[in-house]
DNA sequence: TCCAAACCCTTGGATGTCCTAGTATATTGC
DNA sequence: GCAATATACTAGGACATCCAAGGGTTTGGA
């Protein structure tokens, strides 16, 4: 980003809508539109991060996956749904590190539909430094307070169980 | 999404990150992953209302700056810093925009090297429309309590401060 | 048994975002 | 006044995400 804005864009959006008398929803949409910002400049350090080791936030997300997986393979539907991403996007990432020799696609040894993803020796190396990178020069320094993390995580929490995300 | 999962796929993330030795910053990777994920949610509500008028949510913004703007018409670096966007983001927002008949491209009266953004009147009608949807089929029923909301607005309003998006 | 329905993955297309350059116009400094 | 620097927008390319559609595999009910 380049210079600092005079004053907060979300907080005068904020006016804008109660100017127009849509005061009852201005604090929800100033709320979501925090997040959405909040969100992009997050996103924007961890790709930053994970540049150099050739990686971008979605590959990576896989690769950690896997590398947490006991036998270090799960289906790709699998890794959709954990991942909560479409399996377009996952068939995507996959091609990519498989190019990278971070992953392999093997066959499915009962399920012929299925594919398993599997972590090569590299794919297994370059997630530890990937992470070790990301945990101190992004969660070591998110910027959020340490009782503010935990406001995050229960608030967005409650919502992500509304929204369907899991049950329990 | 389909159906839910047992179990918060961030909060298993947290464990596994706590079992490798992480603890110290599992809190803040918890919070950062919920952030993203809540963020995904909350565009796929807001694309999904904004796509019977033909608008995305990238659209969506810029048609609503525009609408606040006493002019009606804005500079597109204006535009680029308020949304807090590239500007190659605007430039492709304005031209599909501008194919849509809800905006124009005008020249700057004294700075040839800048170009104007201007509603036209079915541009400015339709914000109103969306907007409207917005408000109530997204914004009135966020899914976050009234107090949850405020707390979201202070901490990421701390956030996006420290993080260089505003001075005040 | 067997065929229809369900499921899994991939391909192709549309969008949006960013980055890097390139062109045009303004501003600054000598 | 003029050259060097800064600023504004756009073109082209890389990625990621989603949707719609297609081809192969499994499952389940008639």
């Amino acid at each position: 980003m380049a210079t600092p804005l005079p004053r907060d864009p979300i907080a005068d959006a904020r006016l804008n809508w109660e100017r127009h008398g849509w005061s009852d929803v201005a604090a929800p949409m100033a709320a979501i539109t925090a997040i959405m910002r909040t969100q992009q400049i997050l996103l924007a350090r961890i790709e930053g991060v994970l540049k150099p080791f050739g990686l971008t936030f979605a590959r990576y997300e896989l690769l950690a996956l896997l590398s947490f997986a006991r036998s270090g393979a799960l289906p790709m539907n699998k890794a959709s749904a954990l991942l909560q991403v479409h399996p377009t996007s996952v068939t995507n990432a996959v091609d990519r590190l498989q190019q990278a020799g971070l992953v392999l696609r093997s066959p499915h040894p009962t399920d012929g539909r299925t594919t398993l993803i599997e972590l090569t020796p590299e794919g297994r190396t370059l997630a530890k430094r990937a992470t070790a990178a990301l945990n101190s020069e992004v969660f070591a320094q998110s910027g959020f307070a340490e009782h503010d993390v935990d406001q995050l995580i229960g608030i967005l929490g409650t919502f992500r169980r509304n929204a369907g995300d899991f049950s329990e």
